[in-house]
Order: structure tokens, then sequence, then C-alpha cells
DNA sequence: AACATTTATTTACGCGCGTTAAATTTATAT
DNA sequence: ATATAAATTTAACGCGCGTAAATAAATGTT
């Protein structure tokens, strides 16, 4: 144990018996260090447990070992699930991650970026909140910080962007339900701030024109992050004034989804596969709560430790590489059917 | 706009016209320099975007400007939630606030509070993993760094606590369901790895018999933050063996709930306050999904606000008082009843 | 106007570590 | 054993800023 309180990396290396300069390689990297020094080294780490100041570490390194992590909305459990995961691969890989969100406003996306800057940090990845960025702000940031984008794509922004393929998600929502006897309309807000959102509808249209069936839109108003208060609201509208076009209803994602359930419940409109149910209703994203609602959510699931690995391992890329990349790759990964009791 | 890049505070303070070490003043305290001078420097920090070294800046000071908020599990959009607003504050008051999730895991917690220690925080806003701490650890950082613990106390620990009073949650609770006329079971995890859970039990017991009527606990099997499986696989044995000992099921916490009403909703069991309904239940904690709920559930709330409100308030006073308070209060905040359709 | 008080400037040192160049030791290959 | 390569040591400088003491200037008071 911890025999004396140790001031700085100099008297740590003279207690260790190793110079000073080689105490420090060993802490911007002990593989840099011939086997034996290192074995020294730690066994001096376990007596005496020491640890490099870091903010003299960071001072002087152009680049440091941090990892900005930033998403729009940490609350929403999707986001920090994704988080959760990404975490953890960039501690494993050495990295220190700082998380971030973004609360859904634009003013406090800005003040992170700039908070991201001073720190100097390897490399970030960024989850931007989508068309409520500050496109400019943005941009610039990523030229300054090798920058991945994840999630939500801007385009042309950042040195690579990692997601999920928005068409994936639908085609097999849509395919799905079609085959089992019903034509969805699909439901979503008026003005989405997640890009995502708009690849989804689009996707809605091309699926029922290649299946040769009439595309029905549900548009609901709402501002903001509260999803399931949106969905919640809007589904009782559409409900009450019976302005659903079909029996089916695929929302656009599952926090929607989560209110429309809600609101069928409370107007005891029964939703699920069978055909004496009143409505179907399916939904994308594999919300973690998603298989808790009644009926559970069928939906199409993130890839979600494809999505991380990837960003990941593109960041570690980028970073080796000195923050620039030959070229922009945009990687989309699948979706996942999971059929549960909603249709 | 920014004419030049600028690299340093020296350079600064000669465009700026005002000497460095008044330049430092500035940026550790606005205040503290005269308002002439004050103004001088925001103008010309306007026209030059200078943003001081962050590294430099702390390596000398024996306080910095970070706090560190921890919580056991940020996917929970409980801590989620209340992270949001302990952030806000801390920005508002000037401090740089840190988000670290402990993910449930006691290495992580540990590695946590030492990433913190040489973070040289002002101090730490800790909701602890509760009985998957380790004591000792968390004991001695407390000891090291100026820290409030929150949601989850840890007796004798950190300079004070505040969380909820969990004997006004389940009084309330249980005075409702017992006043509408029916006798309450209470329905948790056998091991609980969160305190409150263990206070939530005793309130319990302790109202009934108040109330004069026969205490009835179940419990269920289940380990780990995925409480809505554990409490959906529990409610699935107890229903199917019919194991619940009255018709009105009071859980532990909303978490718990959900996978209860999950449950339910598969077995056909209805519930509601309806005389024609099958069950009630109810439930602490006032989930942001608690209202998705179908039915919605009836619990009792936080007070978000006042719990964080006074967590930071305190954290100032401590941070204030050089570290150390004359004696360890622990501050409870009662619940809020929030009554809705599941009972 | 004379004095006291607050605020700013000048000067200078040090924090803890990154980093570099040259000198030296140690390991590996021939 | 010798030549060569690789790793370590020694010595020294600088990073950007905090901070302290002495001095000067601005402001407030009577």
């Amino acid at each position: 144990m911890s025999h004396q309180k140790i001031r700085n990396m100099e008297e740590f290396a003279i207690l260790s018996g190793i110079s000073r300069p080689t105490i420090s390689k060993y802490f911007n990297d002990p593989d840099s260090v011939r086997s034996s020094t290192r074995t020294k080294i730690e066994s001096a780490l376990k007596e005496y447990d020491y640890r490099p100041n870091i903010y003299a570490m960071n001072q002087n390194r152009r680049l440091t070992k941090n990892i900005g992590i930033v998403v729009p909305y940490l609350a929403d459990p999707f986001f920090a699930e994704i988080a959760r995961v990404l975490e953890r691969r960039c501690i494993d890989a050495g990295f220190t991650p700082t998380l971030f969100s973004s609360h859904g406003e634009q003013g406090l996306e800005n003040a992170i970026l700039d908070t991201l800057r001073s720190l100097k940090p390897a490399g970030v990845l960024l989850a931007p909140l989508g068309r409520a960025s500050d496109r400019k702000y943005v941009e610039q940031f990523c030229r300054d910080v090798p920058t991945i984008l994840f999630d939500s794509n801007i385009e042309g922004v950042g040195a690579a962007f990692v997601g999920s393929d928005n068409f994936s998600f639908v085609s097999q929502t849509v395919e799905y339900l079609s085959r089992t006897g019903n034509v969805p309309c699909f439901f979503e807000m008026r003005d989405p701030a997640n890009p995502n959102a708009n690849k989804r509808r689009h996707a809605y249209l091309e699926m029922m024109r290649r299946l040769d069936l009439e595309p029905h839109i549900v548009k609901i108003d709402g501002m903001g992050w509260g999803f399931e208060e949106i969905g919640r609201q809007g589904a009782l509208k559409v409900l009450r004034d019976k302005l659903l076009p079909t029996k089916t209803v695929l929302c656009s994602n599952d926090r929607l989804a989560i209110g429309f359930l809600s609101a069928c419940y409370e107007l005891g409109v029964t939703v699920g596969r069978d055909e004496a149910c009143d409505i179907r209703v399916a939904s994308h994203d594999d919300h973690p709560y998603s298989r808790f609602t009644c009926p559970s959510l069928t939906t199409a699931a993130h890839d979600y430790e494809s999505v991380a690995d990837h960003a990941v391992e593109t960041l570690f890329q980028l970073i080796e590489a000195g923050g620039k990349l030959n070229k922009r790759d945009e990687t989309l990964f699948a979706a996942r059917l999971i059929m549960r009791g909603s249709a």
C-alpha cells in the first residue's frame, strides 16, 4: 500500500528507480517502454499509487487522450444507452471519455462545442441536434477538431458519419405490415427536429410506391423533445376525430408510439395483430421501454453495438491518421425487425 | 470578429491594454475587477475571442471550478432528469459540471472517484450505488473531496445528504389506497440495491401498523438494474400462481410497476381504480414514463427541483466553507401524490 | 487639496509535466 | 566478441497560467 504521499513525477521516478522522461513515456503509452522497465514502474505504482497531474500532462500536449461524446438528449434512454456503449469502448482503448448532453438546445450544443475545443480532445463523437443545430458552428468545430458524427447526419460535416439505415428500418416494417394484411399509414411530427425522421418518411413513401400501395401520412403538431406527450396528444386528436386513414399505424419512432399506445388505451381502442383488435401499431428504434408497452411494441431495432463499435473504430482511425481521412464515409447499419404484440 | 489568433494570456493582455495578472483575476472571478476594466476586457474578448488554457489554469489552482456529478445509472430517466437539473444549476453558478455514470458497477464507481480526485473538483454531487458501493472507498473519497450525497444515503459519509423522504412517499400512497377501499400489499425486489427500497418497506410496515391493517410483502427475485424486466417476470409469476395476497399492489418503485403493468396486460388482468377492474397498482417516483403506462400510473412524485436546488446550494455552502461543514445535515423532501388511472 | 483606500501594474517565480538532444547503457544480431 | 540497434539517462528548456510582493495609479473621503 501507499507508504508516503508523492507530490510529482520526479519523486515517483526516484522511488521507482526509473528516470522521469521514461516514466513520462510510460504514462503516454505503456507499450513504448521495455517490458522490464514497465514491470518496475507498475510494481512501484502498486506500492505508492501515484497518478500524474492531468492538468500538467495536457498542458503541453497538442493532443490529449480525451474523447468528447455529445448526444442531443440524454434523458432519452436511446441516447443514454448508446452513450454507455461508446463510453465503455473509449475507456477500453485507453481514452478518457467525457459525456455531454445538448438537452435539445442549440445554445447548449454550441457551448458544449466551445468547452470541447478547450479540452483539446483527441477526437469527438457527436450526435448533433439535427435541424436544430447551428450548422455553421458545428461545421467550423469539425474543421478544427477530429469529429465523427453519429445518429444524425449533417451532409458534408465531420470526418465520417455512422448511423442506422433508415430505409432498412422502414422497409422492413412496411413490408411486414402490408404482407400481413394491412396498409400502414405513417404517423409523425409535422416538424421533426431529427433528420432521420425525414429519411423515414421518404423511405415509407418509396416502399409504398414499390408495393403499389397508396401512402397516407398523418402529421401531428408539437415541438421539442417530449415525443411521448406529443404522440399521445396527436393520437387522441386523430382517434377522436377519426382521422386515421387506415387500420394500421406506423409511427416514425418508438417514443411517439409509446404516446400513441397510451392514447389508445385511454380511448379504449384495442391494439394488436389479432383481427378482433381495432388497430395495429408499429414503430422504429426498439426503445428500451418498447417491450413494456401495452401491448408490447412491434418495432425495428437499431444495431447499437455495431453503430457504437464502428463509430469508435472510425474515430480511432481518424486520430491515428492525424485528424484527416481521405474521404468522408457514411456507414449505415441495417435494422432488425422485432415482432411483438402491437402488430 | 476575431482579427488574429491569440496564443496566450500575455498576448491577450497586450491587445486588451490590461495587465496579465488582472486578466487572470478577471477569469477567476469577473466581479473582482473594477467595472471599467471589466468592460475593456469584455470588449476585447468580443473582438479577439480568446479562451484561457484550462489545463494551465487548473494546474496551480488549489481549487478548480469543476464540479463532478455522479449517478448510479444514467440510462434510468429519473437520474438523467435530475442530472440535467443539477448540471444547469452548476453552469448558472459559473462552475463546470462533468457528468459520470457508474452504470451500476462498483468497479466503475471507484474508477470514477479516482478520476474525480485527479480533476481536483471544487466539489462533488454523488448519488452512490448504495448497497453495491464500496463503502470504505466512498468514505475515503468524501474525506478528501468536498462531497454532497444525494438520492441514496450512506450513513455518516459525505458532508451532507439530500434526498426524498421515503416515509412521505409511502405514507401517502398507503393512506390513499386504504382510504379508497383497499388494503395494499408491497411489491419489491428481494435484494434491492438501493437503500431507499429498504426505507420504503419499513415505511409500508409502519403505516400498516398505524392503520391497524395486516401488512403483506411480496418479494420477487432478480438482480441488477433491469427493474422493468424484473418487475414483469415477478408479476407474471405472482399473477399466474395467484400469490397476490390482496387486490391492490403497491410497488416499491415505478420501474418495477412498469414491468408489473406490462405483465398484467399480457395476462389480461385489468388494472384500475374502478370496481370492475381486477386489481389496482400504485407506485413511487413519478418516473418520466409513468404517465404513459396503460393505465397511467398512480404514484408519488419526487420534488426533483427542490432536491436538485438544495443539493447544489449545500454544495456551494460547503465549497465556500472550505470543504467542511459543522454538522452533517440530512435533508429530505416530501412527495406529492399523483393520482392516475392505475389506482 | 491632502490623505486613505481600492485597484491595477510590474516583476518574478514556480507548478508538474512534455519534450528534445546528447550521452550512455542495455539488448540484439552477426 | 564485436558491431549495431534500441532503450534509458542526463540535462535543460518551455508551456500557460497562478500567485505574491512591491510599486504605481485611480478613486473616494474629508
